[in-house]
Formats: structure tokens, sequence, C-alpha cells
DNA sequence: TTACACAACGAAAACGTTTTCGTGTTGAAA
DNA sequence: TTTCAACACGAAAACGTTTTCGTTGTGTAA
């Protein structure tokens, strides 16, 4: 077993000092080229890569970000963790993993952990009990430490720091639209509850373009979903009690479930009722339908978010200029639907 | 902004010597109660936290555990990272993530920028570069630095270290051996490219599961697909050309496209033609019809190699007693398959 | 009074770097 | 011969900890 070796080392063996090691390797002109060439080439032979851990502590930089996520077996924040390593990577920044499980306390734990030296800044999602909490101490220590944060997609108004995220209402008023301009007029909601912010919005975009078209909200039509594991038999009584001609749904999972639901009660997709997803994920390319989605981009977010935390972490003066980025959205379409 | 306080400016403050404080917060017995309460009210007051770098650099030990995998968007290889950050958490380390996007030179790069300080030890998965070009000089140097390293789902016997793995082979036995003893008999593989070596192992199980019923491997039935997104044309030819009742597919991708293009000429899944697939991912749960699938259980994966990373990490003397943990998979029927 | 144990604290080294600021040696100019 | 610049290198501080090993000062027993 062959230990790495350090400076002081290649000093002891070449009998020279380390601060003479130090600088041959970076090139300083102080050093005679004899002696550059010397310790380059032990360097080298004994294959020495100057330690990180001793740099960080040195220059106060780890060249390390940190994500928090609610949690990473998901299709959308898989997405983003690609998107921000690849940037990240590109600039020489490692990035650390750390999940919430949609869990305050977690969500607090690992910020404090990696806030303790580990990492130069973040970039997070809330986690769904911090939405509902409304506490962001966390978050606000962390930043008036110096340190910065980005957050996306699940934001939130009360912390002031750059943001990457879609507008959410907007997509969802488009996707409505859609149905109502191609003559859909019974046009079910499917959303999660109110605490979730992606799906306030969303809901309230659906129900802004109604609205803006004189078609009157009807309650019967929205449901709105508590626990995943439980909807079916929600959705089930959606489409079998109600005519409707069209379903929009707030994730891909909910529109999955739609379409088996509509085959459940023998009614055809999209021929019967027309079905449009949110988040371009697996599921709706490889459903059967394909499902049309609005596509959130996440490796776009994910790159977008590494890009503003880079760069307000290489600038050294810190400007309190916050900027929110909108990553745009488009419909993809697929069998779910016709026009 | 309130930048973060040290042991150094604590001691300043109280006008004691930074070991005074040091000892105080570690309630160490040399310190007197009045100094230690002081030192530690002062301390919760500032909100300080020891430095992890520091500590880092003092014990030569970063309690980071990197992991490099050939991409994230990716189901499985989401579970397993999700694993292994479960356990990593529980056991106070983290876990730093990169990706080798399949290419050697990234794997090799990722490996010796985390392994000059950065990380403890290492979990991955091998690139397909890697597997191809079967070069493990970048392993066997880490190993050599005395860094463990635990290999998963995609390993190679050339490199001694500790490994997870399922029973690629038999599970494919399992599976194919299903389809034969209920009376299919003309069963299709779907497989990758033999350098690969999942999906070479897979094959053999198929193989081998024929052969031990006596059936004749049928070549016209087997077919190995290259590129991923090129596919569909390969297996619908494939079930155009040939008289098949069974299909088992190395992956879910390749299970879902081939229940399309049954679909496409007109088929029916299950009843025309079964199908089984390889990992327990969103396609498979969520497709039409849901597929029945041999289930990789990547969560497992990721915690016994956490598990085992952590534990060689915790023992000082360092056995060379390698160990190779197998993962049992099992048939997960679903509507793809009839009984 | 002397000796000594013990309590309470500080100095300094160590981890591995980089960088500033000497310092000694050479050679050339005066 | 003296002076001084240029050259080549080393010492030491700094980053923030922990820990070993003093070093005081006090009280108690002989």
């Amino acid at each position: 077993m062959r230990r790495k070796v350090t400076l002081k080392q290649i000093a002891k063996e070449l009998d020279i000092s380390i601060s003479t090691v130090s600088k041959s390797l970076r090139d300083s002109h102080e050093i005679s080229e004899e002696t550059r060439l010397k310790v380059k080439a032990f360097a080298k032979l004994y294959n020495y890569k100057p330690n990180n851990i001793a740099l960080s502590l040195k220059n106060k930089k780890t060249k390390t970000i940190g994500i928090i996520i609610p949690e990473i077996v998901h299709h959308f924040f898989a997405t983003v963790i690609s998107g921000i390593e690849h940037v990240a990577n590109e600039f020489g920044y490692n990035v650390i993993v750390t999940l919430s499980d949609e869990s305050f306390d977690k969500e607090v734990i690992n910020l404090e952990m990696l806030a303790s030296g580990s990492t130069d800044g973040f970039i997070m999602s809330l986690s769904k009990e911090t939405q509902l909490k409304k506490d962001f101490h966390h978050l606000e220590e962390v930043i008036n430490q110096g340190m910065p944060v980005v957050l996306f997609d699940r934001v939130t108004n009360d912390v002031f720091c750059d943001k990457v995220i879609i507008d959410d209402q907007l997509a969802a008023y488009n996707a409505t639209e859609f149905f109502i301009t191609n003559k859909y007029k019974n046009i079910a909601l499917i959303t999660t509850v109110d605490y979730v912010s992606v799906g306030k919005l969303r809901t309230e975009g659906y129900s802004k373009a109604l609205s803006d078209y004189d078609i009157k909200l009807d309650e019967n039509l929205v449901i709105k979903v508590e626990d995943i594991d439980h909807c079916q038999k929600q959705i089930i009584e959606l489409v079998t009690n109600n005519t409707i001609d069209a379903v929009f749904a707030v994730n891909e999972l909910f529109a999955v479930t739609a379409i088996k639901a509509i085959n459940k009660i023998g009614k055809k997709v999209p021929d019967d009722i027309a079905v449009i997803g949110f988040t371009d994920g697996i599921i709706s390319q490889f459903s059967t339908p394909t499902i049309t989605t609005v596509s959130q981009n996440g490796i776009k977010m994910g790159q977008k978010a590494a890009k503003m935390l880079i760069e307000r972490l290489e600038k050294e003066e810190d400007d309190e200029q916050y900027t929110t980025e909108i990553i745009e959205t488009e419909l993809i379409f697929r069998e779910s639907t016709t026009t």
C-alpha cells in the first residue's frame, strides 16, 4: 500500500524545503529550472496530487456545491441534479447531495451540516413540511453567513435569494387554454392540496384560463389529492360521476392514473377524454397512450441554477441584487390528446 | 452579515486560550465548571459549529463517501443513491455524487479528483466504456492508496474489492423458467450487446434455462440492441417475422418498447404474447399493461454497499478479505403475464 | 517549612497547503 | 575592493481544529 505523498515528503526526500517544492510545482520563477524539473519529475513519479482538504482550509473555498432536495427517486429531481452536476463539473466544482425526505427537520440538519465548512453554497428545493411550516430561519441563517443559496422549483417569497422556477401558473393556463380553444368544454383538474406551492399555482392557472374564457368553474370537476397512493379511487369517482371530455393533471402520476381510470370505465383516451399532464418524465414518454404534457425541463433548471450559484461564488463583491429566472415550459403533444 | 465564528475568536473575546475553549466545548475535566459553562454559553450564543474542513484535515477523515455512476437520470441508479444516502446519513457521512456519463475518461477524472482528499472511500458502478476497455488502473490505484472501494451492479472480476450485485444470471434463468413451466414455447430475448456485463449475464441465464429444459435456442428470437433510441424497428421486426408467445427483455425500456411493438402489429399482451422485463422502475409500474418484472431492489443494493463501505472505513486494521454480496431478486407479477 | 499532589490553564505541534518576507550567495558594476 | 542587484532558496505564518505536554498556583500532609 502506497500512501498519498505530500509536499513535506517530497521536500525531505529531495532535501529541500517545502516552499521550494510548492513553488516548483506551481512554476514559480523564483526557482531555478534545474530544481523545478527535478521536483516535477519526482512529483510525477510519485503521482503527487495536492490535498483538496488542505487547499480548502487555506483558500476558504471548498469548490463544492450542496444540493438539498426532497427526494431523488423522482425523475424531475434526478434531471435537475444531472443539470447541476454537469455545469458544476465544467467549472471545477463537485456536488454533494442530501435528501430531506420532505421533512423540515432533516432539511435543517442537512443544511447546518453542510454549512459548517463543507460547501461554498447551496441549491435547494424546499420540502413539503418546510413549505407548510413557512419557517425559513435555517435558510436565512446560512445566507446571512455569506453562503449563496439558489432555490429552484419549490421556492418561497419569504427568502431573499436567487431562484429558478417555471411559470407554473402560465404553463397550467396554456394547457387549459389548449383544451378550451379545441372545443373541450368540461375540463377536469386533478391537483394537490394547496400548501404545495407549485400545485397551488397550477390550480390558479387552470382557474384563470376558465374565467378568461367565461367558463364557470365547476367544483365537482376539481379534486385535490392528499395521498398519492390512495388517489385512484378519487379519480375513478371523478370520471364516473361527471361528464367530462378533458383532464388536466398537475403531475404525470395523476395523469397516468387518470388514464387508467378512464380505461377502467370503458372510455378511450384521447377519443372520449383527452389528458394533459405535467412534468415530462419517463411515464409520459412510455405510457400507453403516451401523454401530452407540460415539459418542466429539469436539466435546464439545474444548469441555470448551477450557473447562477457559481457566478455568485466567483465574484468577490457580493451584490444584493437577487434574480428569479423563469425557465420556459412547452406543451409536448403526444397520443393522449388530439388537435 | 455575521460570519462564522471560530475557536480563536471565542478565545480572544473571552480572553482565554484556544485550547481552553476547545476543551470546554468537549467537556474536558481539565477545565473548571465555571469556565466551561461560560464558554459553552458564549458558543451557543454565537452559534459556534466546528469547521468540518479543519476537522477533516486534522483527523484525516472526511466523513464523505464518493459515488461515481454512469448516469443519474435512471430510476435504478437513483434508487441506489437513495439507499446509499440514507445509510450514510445515519452514520454521519455525506455523499458526493459524480457522473461518468458512461465515459472512461470522466470516470478516471472524477475518481482522481475525489481521491485527492475529498472522500474516504468510493461506491461505484462502472461505465460502459470502462467495461469495454477493461482498464481498471484507476481503481487499483485508489485501492492501493488505502481507500476502500465498493462496486455495485456493473462490476468486474479484475479488481479486488467489495462488491454488491444481484445474481443476474439466476434472475434471468428464473424469468425464463417461469415462461417455460407455464407452457410458453417460443420465448424471445431482447438484450444488449455483450460487453455490458449485466446484459451478458442475463443472456446466459436465458440460454441456460432453455438448455436445461431441452429447448433449442433459436438465434432468430434473440436480438441484441446496440442503440436504445433505435431499437424500435428491430423489435417490430422480431415480433412480426417470428411466431413467439413470450418475450424476456433485459431492461424495462426494452420491455415497454416490445409491448408497444406487439400492440402495433395487432396482438395483445399478455393474451397473445406475455412479457417480462428487468428492473422494477416507474415504467413497469405505470405502463399499460403494467409489466411483470425482475425486481433489482436498488434501495437495498445502495444500503448494503454503504454499510459495507462504512464498516470497512470504521475498523482500523484493514483486512484483505473482500466479499461479494448478492442481493436477492424477485419476480413481481403484473398484468403483462398470466399464470 | 518542605514537599508534593492536584486543579486549571496555556503553548505548541500537527494535519497539508500557499505565500510573504527574509537571507545568503553569486556576479557584475563602480 | 566595495556595493548592489539578481537569483535561488528557506522560515514562518495562516487556515481551524485537537491533543500532548508543560507551567503555574493552591492546598494538604509530613
